[in-house]
DNA sequence: ATAATATGACCACGCTTGTAGTCATACACA
DNA sequence: TGTGTATGACTACAAGCGTGGTCATATTAT
């Protein structure tokens, strides 16, 4: 499985959240900030397609675009990736430089907990 | 300040780790699983140089090298772009996806927990 | 019916990254 | 003293990425 880039990524947030999607639907979507020109969207979409990551549905004259890959696994993959790269493989020096440098939020901290009282079983 | 690539990572790792190294040693200390050629290592360290993160000191006729950022906030800043990126910014998630995917040693997640029972202070 | 618009197919272009090659020179050993 | 070797400076080049243009065609609005 080929990269996802940050860009790239962006598209597919959106078609997680709302599969089925025609590329002018997602360019919508996407609005606030990011102020890219619907071919560039477009770009990305064909991408993604080439990389495997959505599939197409022929709607009359344009494509509807479906997620070929689980937002769950590809996440889980990509953390996995960053950790290795980034903090040789160990999490907890990730969570610590989080705490350091932006402050987990009390939630986050609670969250965080209750999760490793899960873990622990 | 530019990105650092994966690749050039692995060169700023060595250097976090034993500042002052020349060229050749850096390629040495790679050694492993890295198949780099020296000029290979040479034109990451010259890019770390261009964009500022490493220095040089003249020795002679050849480079010694330096980090010019902290390993500490570059790894900070890296985890927090990775995660507004990939995770809308909530850390909680990620390490459940790891938990997940990976599973955390049991190492992992007693560190975690005195991690956390410090920051609730 | 004609003109503006939307859509897909294909193309472009400069920057970054991975991966080195070439060249000139300096040093080290035979 | 000549020859291999290490070093820096510069160059190369294909693939990936961000950004969007062109062209042909289909649809919609007037």
């Amino acid at each position: 499985m080929t990269q996802i880039s940050a860009s790239e990524l962006e598209v597919m947030d959106i078609l997680w959240a709302r599969p089925g999607l025609a590329a002018s639907d997602v360019h919508d979507a996407l609005g606030d900030g990011r102020n890219w020109n619907v071919r560039t969207v477009k770009t990305f979409l064909a991408r993604l397609v080439e990389k495997g990551a959505l599939t197409t549905v022929e709607d009359g004259r344009r494509y509807l675009y479906f997620p070929a890959i689980k937002e769950d696994e590809y996440k889980a993959a990509a953390a996995t990736q960053f950790i290795d790269r980034v903090f040789s493989g160990r999490a907890a020096p990730l969570v610590a430089h989080l705490a350091d440098s932006r402050g987990l939020t009390r939630e986050d901290i609670a969250e965080l907990e209750k999760l490793l009282g899960e873990l622990k079983k």
